[in-house]
DNA sequence: AACGCAATGATATACGACTATCATTTACGA
DNA sequence: TCGTAAATGATAGTCGTATATCATTGCGTT
């Protein structure tokens, strides 16, 4: 069956097998309003007969258009850009147009093979998560003369058009808000911020915020998971904190996954959540709210910043010249029991 | 930036720049042995000079391969499908392969057309989830004429090749279990299950075991929920079964998150698990095995099966003729403390 | 000086869809 | 029966890449 790969049928074949020229057909399609009514069925219905398929392939060499959208995600598995994906073909969907994805594992390297192959299948559009590209990158960028959106961060210097929020304020609302609820030593559990915005935003905002209340930030004060952030790594991040001299009386993560691991470690071990230790989250996922301890965290709704930046990517295509755009979608504290 | 569209760069600009024939340029990329080494040097340099990418439409109309793969995905969120989607790029990406991504919803309408689109593109193979297809996308699939895997479930009835595991025999073995440790009234908490056939096949396999058993098998005893599966939707699910007249012992769920969120409920309602009532999952989501009272399931190797089904899209790529090849990549029932 | 070979160039054709231009056929009313 | 408009046909060129064929140039060897 798949062995001998069918000659694909062309529109050539179609107007062949529907006895009418080639011109013809074309403009069934194309200019449907010049060609009469019932040769426009017959024509139809010998499309479907043949199961004739347009190559899009031979469309957009002509027209520049390709009807592919490329997007870039750090990772998928359990965390909030499967969301996002989701709620960005949801919207490209209506559209007409396809997402091509990509997975860059954190790194900048990674995302810039995509990106070139990205220009390379002729995306209408490229969907970028964070602001931390390779010089090679954005060279192409430079280039690729189509709208580039970056998500997930806001900043004053974005290539072309940004959808997300602010890391920074968020980290030190957050922070703010466990100082004022009185905790003297809170720690902070930071992903790898080499080379990722996002969390190197986030990490200014609590240290700028800790030092601004007079904290004092030292070496012992931030503790670092290895990306990607697992749900197993919580456990042993907080034994390791509270096994300290002096334990913190609170901790907060910079990801949801790793807190999730952390409040279930407590729960297994009988240290009780907010009493002993209070955990704060970063991100929200599903599991959160509900949790024996519901967890006080940053709530993202990664699923809106995915309909808004291809919505936004779609008003381009339609012609719409919004021009350069950062669009803050916001972010919540949400105050639940674990602090 | 972005407002007037660069006109993108040719192989044509790039030979102009060099100051050499287009064909010798062409050479320097396809044969390049036959063009000597300081040319290609040169011609490489105005390359990056210039930023050329090839147009992958033009080569992929000559060459009739895109470097594509359409994949179609029921669900992106909090779901093992996104850990799925992962490792089938994670594979692709080694053989410089990408991934156009479609979400159906469960919808074999939705699925029909993400395929029709994949097939536009030019897509060089085709993965889909599940057999349950509408007859068109047969159709357009027998045409197709190139590799296609079915994914998540086996059958002797498949398109071309399939990657999975036995839904029946996984429902069925832990239907089994759950009657061996002495549960009396089990309910099982299923999904929608017209056309989507892991469902009907896990169903038929709980409902088959509990026969043979010489259980009988109600309206009672199976209760159903709207896909997708939430975790929101497990609480009310599991609170709903309780309060019957005669509550059961046990609960089955066929999909892990409202099993999840059906433990957190009892967690949060001082309903002791497995003592009141036992839960089992289906999937093994991450925090699964974390929960204060780690959760029986049965285990899906998401990522695996994604790997698995990219890496037989590759062979055939290759021009392996493996044929019709159905992969049986297991399950693993996870005895935990919540049965 | 003649030969062979490596490197490069010129030209044409293909891929499938689309369009512009000009030509032909058909149907219908006056 | 003619004129007109609508419908359809024929032909050629476009997009960017790839390749087959044949031609040209330069260089070293005998």
């Amino acid at each position: 069956m798949t062995a001998q790969p069918k000659k694909p049928v062309t529109l050539k074949d179609v107007s062949k097998a529907a006895g009418l020229s080639y011109i013809t057909v074309s403009r069934a399609l194309r200019q449907p309003e010049t060609v009469r009514a019932d040769t426009r069925e017959k024509i139809q219905k010998t499309i479907s007969e043949l199961g004739y398929v347009p190559n899009l392939a031979a469309r957009s060499l002509l027209s520049k258009r390709s009807g592919m959208i490329g997007v870039v995600v750090p990772i998928l598995a359990s965390s909030l850009f499967a969301d996002f994906a989701q709620g960005v073909t949801k919207t490209l969907d209506k559209q007409g147009l396809r997402m091509l994805l990509a997975v860059s594992n954190w790194s900048p390297k990674a995302e810039e093979q995509a990106v070139r192959t990205f220009i390379a299948q002729q995306a209408d559009a490229i969907i970028l998560t964070g602001f931390s590209h390779t010089d090679r990158t954005r060279k192409m960028l430079a280039q690729y003369g189509r709208p580039i959106v970056e998500s997930w961060n806001i900043s004053d210097t974005v290539i072309d058009s940004a959808v997300g929020f602010d890391n920074y304020a968020a980290a030190a609302e957050m922070t703010r808000y466990l100082i004022e609820q009185g905790y003297n030593d809170i720690v902070l559990v930071s992903g790898a911020s080499e080379n990722i915005d996002q969390f190197a935003d986030r990490r200014r905002g609590f240290v700028d915020t800790m030092r601004d209340a007079g904290r004092e930030v030292t070496p012992e004060t931030i503790v670092q998971f290895e990306n990607p952030a697992t749900i197993e790594s919580g456990g042993p991040l907080i034994s390791t904190v509270l096994s300290r001299k002096s334990p913190p009386d609170a901790v907060m993560f910079l990801a949801e996954l790793p807190a999730q691991g952390a409040m279930l470690w407590c729960l297994s071990n009988a240290v009780r959540v907010p009493e002993d230790i209070a955990i704060a989250g970063f991100g929200d996922l599903s599991h959160s709210a509900l949790l024996p301890v519901p967890m006080t965290t940053v709530q993202i709704r990664g699923r809106a910043i995915g309909e808004r930046t291809a919505e936004i990517i779609c008003k381009r295509l339609q012609g719409e010249e919004s021009g350069r755009l950062v669009d803050d979608i916001g972010y919540s504290i949400k105050i639940r029991k674990s602090t």
